[in-house]
DNA sequence: TAACTGACCGACCGTACGGTCAGTCGATAA
DNA sequence: TTATCGACTGACCGTACGGTCGGTCAGTTA
């Protein structure tokens, strides 16, 4: 793991480079970058271990291509959920909602970029937030800032921390879903939806002046 | 991976059998099962790698024996502290801020039963969850229940997903403690303590009827 | 039709892997 | 003093690793 960026054309030219990078994503995502081997990338996507070498310069340069996809494809979706309009909580349950769904629809994806992103590493962290994370916290810093300013967000809390709440409470949950399901209480497991919507309700109604404004019906 | 518990000692023996797991703790927990090596393991912690095996039967049976000590060490300190005395918020709050200091101090087994927890195995995930997650959640779950009944807790709220957003709260922010520290809105990264009593305030704030008990001065 | 190109493969290379084994050595015990 | 035992080692084994290389072959271009 020595470069960030490795050039690689944007789109796969050939039936073979799509299969291999639907492999190795599958497959470095489940198992992890030192857990996959070239042999079983190629095996899985069905083709021959030179063959990847004729893509990709090396198993790193197939690793950043994947991840530099991953990222692209990841931000692109999820910068267009930050942009939702309405009112400041009607746009968080929506936020919320959709960020959810959107992580276990590209849960492979989010597994890759999770793993890099908590690895520790801090040239791969920087590359994280760059690339992908700083965008949107920005804009959610923003959004809960303008709330504030609005009057709408209690005065005394920290509008970056409020984003954390919200989206670490999404990944979070993503991330724990695996384990959750073991857990027998933890019915909310099974409805990502209700979930959701309870999270968000518990979180405006902490976060907002006045109290009520966030409450809902169950 | 196929069994989930080998024998070996509770304490370590000997000086080079300390050494090991110290060694093995360390770089298992920075770069996972398949990034470590016996020969690099063999190295940090100064003994031939034939040593290794004369005190385990294998690569596995070591990280099986590291992650039984993780568990063991961690839970126990997580019992205590579960076990909090006074009002409800006030246990709460100083549960949530313990639980954050406990999982600082101890990064490297918090880190590494994390990986296992979020494996996405479901066999290693119910280790986990059997072992040590299980005990505890139960009794978060179980104190926000017996708040909810003595009508301290919002009446249509699930105390088990509110035992998720506090519990979550503390390990995503460890978790993404890296990360966090390389956005610069993100000022809270640099001091837990601060995070944690807002983080607290917050879901309180959200989660007790009446909406005004939990809120405090910043 | 000849030259060229890019996708693709089987066989191979040096190295590092997990694991084994015969044996050394200092301490305890009979 | 000898026998035993646990901690420990260097040399070794078979295998799988990342990566290379010479070459085949279908499709374009001139």
């Amino acid at each position: 793991m020595t470069a960030i960026a490795l050039s690689a054309s944007a789109t796969p030219q050939s039936a073979g480079e799509a299969a291999i990078l639907d492999a190795a994503v599958h497959l470095f995502s489940v198992h992890g970058y030192d857990g996959v081997s070239m042999r079983r990338i190629a095996e899985a996507a069905g083709v021959s271990k030179a063959n990847i070498y004729h893509h990709f310069a090396s198993k790193e340069a197939l690793y950043f291509a994947i991840m530099r996809r991953s990222a692209a494809e990841l931000t692109q979706l999820l910068e267009s959920l930050a942009e939702g309009k309405g009112a400041f909580n009607q746009r968080l349950q929506a936020f919320a909602a959709g960020h959810l769904e959107h992580l276990f629809e590209n849960a492979e994806r989010v597994r890759l970029v999770l793993r890099e992103a908590f690895s520790g590493d801090e040239e791969k962290t920087r590359a994280v937030v760059e690339q992908m994370v700083g965008g949107i916290v920005h804009r959610m810093i923003a959004i809960f800032a303008a709330g504030q300013q609005a009057g709408l967000l209690r005065p005394e809390l920290d509008p970056g921390l409020c984003a954390h709440l919200l989206m670490g409470a999404d990944l979070f949950y993503f991330q724990a879903h695996g384990l959750l399901q073991q857990i027998p209480e933890a019915g909310f497991a099974r409805d990502p939806g209700r979930y959701s919507k309870q999270m968000v309700d518990v979180l405006l109604n902490g976060m907002l002046a006045g109290g009520a404004e966030g409450r809902r019906a169950p």
